[in-house]
DNA sequence: CTGTTAGCGCGTTCAA
DNA sequence: TTGAACGCGCTAACAG
C-alpha cells in the first residue's frame, strides 16, 4: 500500500512550497507557467488525489448531497434516485443515497449523519412514521439547504415538490362513477403523510359530490406489499356490503388484490374495476391490463435538484416556502 | 442560521480544555463524572454534533462506505442497495451510492471521487463497458477495501461474491432440451462482463454435449430494455430457423419478447418456451406464470457486507483474492 | 483527572 | 510570482 502523496510531498520534491502548489493545481493565474505544469505534470504521474475531508475542513467548498428516502427498491423511489444521481453527477455532486425504512428514528439518525458530515444540501421524502419534524428544523439551524419532494413536512418552510394527488384521486373516483360503478373503495396509507390524506380527500369529496352512500378509505398502516394487499382485500370482501371497485395508492398492494380477486373467481373489469397508482414494468402483458396513474418521477427529480442547487448557490434562501406542484396521470386500460 | 457549535466553544464556556470536553463526549473513562455530565449536557442542550471531515482528517476512524452499481432502478441492485444500505446503518456505517449508468468512464471518476473522499471501503458491481480495470487496482494502492459482487473484475485479487451462473445456465438449458425444445437461442449481455460470459458457456457447453445444432448465444450490447427486447427477438423470428425456446438474461427483455410474441400470435409454452433471469412484482399475475431464475439479492448483500466489513477491521488483507458463491434457483412455473 | 502541544491536508491571508 | 504563517475541528501523546 502506497501512502498517499500530499500537496507538501509534491512542494518538497519540486522545492517550492505547498501553497504554490495548491494554486497549481487549481490553476491559479497567478502562479508560473512552468511551475504550474511542472506540478501537475507531477501530480498526475504520481496520482496525486485531492483530500475532500480537508477541503470540506476548511468550509472552502462541499460537493456532497444526501438523499433520503423510505424506500430504494420501490420503483417510484428507485427511478427518483437513479434520475437525481445522473443530475448530480453531471453538475459535479456526489449523492449518497440513505434509507429511512419507514421510520422515524432511523431519519432521524440519518439527519444526524448528514450535519456531522457536512454535506451541502439535502433531499428528502419522509417516513410514514415521521409524525416530529424537529429533526428537519435542526437541519435548517445549521444552515443545510433542504427540499421536500413527494411526502413533505407541513409545518417546515423549504422548497417542496408535490404531486397532484387531490385532483388526480378525485378525477380517477369521478372516472370509475361515470363507469357506473357505485361502490368504491379507497386503499392508501396513513393520512398523516400529506401524500394519502390528499388521495382520501380527493376520493371522499367526489363520492359526496355524487352522494354515494358506500365511502371506504381502507388505511394501510403496514409497509406495502403484496401480502398485505391480499389480506386487506379479503377482509373488505367477507364484508356484507362488497366493492365493484377499488383504488390502490401501491402496485404492491394493487398486486396482491389482483391475486386474492382471482382466487375468488372475480372478474376484472365486470365485477371489480382497478385504478392503481403506479405501474408494473410487465403491465402490458397482463390480462387485463390495469388502468394506472403514472407519476413524473424524472420531473420531479429535476424540480427537486434544480431547487435544491438554487439553495446551495443562495438563490434560494433557506427557510423559503416554495410549492412546485407536477401533475400525475391517468393511463387508461381495461381494469375499469 | 445558528453558528455550528465545537468544542473549543464548548470548552470556553465551561472553562475547561476543549481536549477534555472530546473526552467528556467520547466517554473516555478519564474524565471526572461531574465534568462529563455537564459537557454532555451542555453539549445535548445546544446540539453539538461532531465535525465528521475533522475526524477524518486526523485519520481516526471513518464510517463511510461506498457502493457503485450500474443502474440503481434494476430491481436485482434496488433490492441489494436496500439490503446493504440496512446492514450497513445497524453497524453504524453510513453508505454513499453511485450509479456507473454502465459507462466504463463514469466509473472512474466516481473512484476517483471515492479516493479523494476517504471512504473506509467500497462494494462495487461494474459496468458493461468496463474493460479496464486500472481504477480499481488505484483504489488498492490507497488502501482502501474493495469488494466485487455479481459483476467483477477478474484481474484485480480481492474479495468477490459470484453467483453460478455457468451452472444455473446449464441447468436452464438442459431442462428445456428435456422439456423437447430444439431450437433454443439465449439472449444475454457482453461476454466482456464474467456474468454473461458465464451464462453463455453453460448455455452452449449443454448444446454441444446434447449435440444440438442450433447454438444461438444473442449478445445484447445495448442497455437492456423492453424495446431492446422486442427489437432483437422480431429480427431473430425472422431468421428462417425460429427459434422455440428463449433463455433471457433480463427481465426487461423478456418483457419485450413476451409483447412481440404476442402480436406475432405466438403461443407459449406450445409455440416458444421461455426462461428469464429474474422476477416481475407481477409474475404471478401473468398467464401463464414465466419460469424464471432467482438470485439471493439479500445473500449477495450480506456476503459482500460481511467481507468488506473484514477488510476493514483487517481481519482480511488488502489483496486477498477470496471468491465466494452463491446459488441462483430456477423457479418452474408454466411457460415452458 | 486535566491541560499543553502538535498535526492531519488544505487554502487563504499577508508580506516580500 | 512565491513564501510564511495561520487555522478549519478534532484527537493523541505527553506532561503534570
Amino acid at each position: 500500500m502506497k501512502k498517499r502523496i500530499t500537496i507538501k510531498d509534491i512542494a518538497k520534491v519540486l522545492n517550492v512550497h505547498h501553497s504554490t502548489v495548491s494554486r497549481a493545481l487549481r490553476n491559479d493565474p497567478r502562479v508560473n507557467a512552468k511551475t504550474r505544469d511542472t506540478v501537475l505534470a507531477y501530480a498526475r504521474e504520481h496520482e496525486y488525489q485531492t483530500n475532500m475531508n480537508a477541503v470540506q475542513l476548511r468550509g472552502t467548498s462541499n460537493n456532497a448531497i444526501a438523499l433520503i428516502v423510505p424506500n430504494i427498491n420501490h420503483s417510484f423511489f428507485a427511478d427518483i434516485i437513479s434520475q437525481l444521481t445522473n443530475l448530480a453527477y453531471n453538475k459535479g455532486y456526489v449523492i449518497s443515497v440513505f434509507q429511512s425504512n419507514e421510520k422515524y428514528q432511523q431519519e432521524k439518525e440519518i439527519v444526524n449523519t448528514i450535519i456531522q458530515h457536512n454535506f451541502a444540501g439535502v433531499i428528502v421524502s419522509i417516513a410514514k412514521d415521521t409524525i416530529n419534524s424537529d429533526h428537519f428544523a435542526l437541519l435548517k439551524k445549521f444552515g443545510i439547504p433542504l427540499v421536500f419532494f413527494d411526502r413533505v413536512c407541513e409545518d417546515i418552510f423549504t422548497p417542496k415538490v408535490k404531486v397532484n394527488n387531490y385532483e388526480i384521486t378525485a378525477n380517477a373516483t369521478e372516472y370509475l362513477i361515470k363507469k357506473g360503478y357505485s361502490n368504491i373503495a379507497h386503499f392508501t396509507g396513513t393520512t398523516s403523510i400529506n401524500v394519502f390524506r390528499e388521495r382520501q380527500n380527493g376520493y371522499v369529496d367526489i363520492l359526496q359530490k355524487y352522494g354515494m352512500e358506500y365511502v371506504q378509505p381502507i388505511v394501510i398502516e403496514e409497509d406495502f406489499s403484496v401480502e398485505i394487499g391480499k389480506i386487506i382485500f379479503s377482509r373488505l370482501w367477507n364484508f356484507s356490503v362488497k366493492p365493484d371497485a377499488i383504488i390502490s395508492s401501491s402496485v404492491h398492494v394493487s398486486t396482491g388484490i389482483l391475486l386474492e380477486a382471482r382466487k375468488y373467481g372475480i372478474k376484472i373489469p365486470e365485477d371489480l374495476g382497478l385504478i392503481t397508482f403506479g405501474s408494473l414494468l410487465s403491465s402490458e402483458i397482463i390480462e387485463p391490463q390495469i388502468t394506472y396513474i403514472e407519476q413524473p418521477e424524472l420531473e420531479i427529480a429535476a424540480i427537486a435538484f434544480d431547487l435544491l442547487e438554487k439553495m446551495i448557490k443562495k438563490e434560494i434562501q433557506i427557510g423559503e416556502l416554495i410549492e412546485r406542484q407536477v401533475q400525475a396521470e391517468i393511463i387508461f386500460k381495461k381494469s375499469c
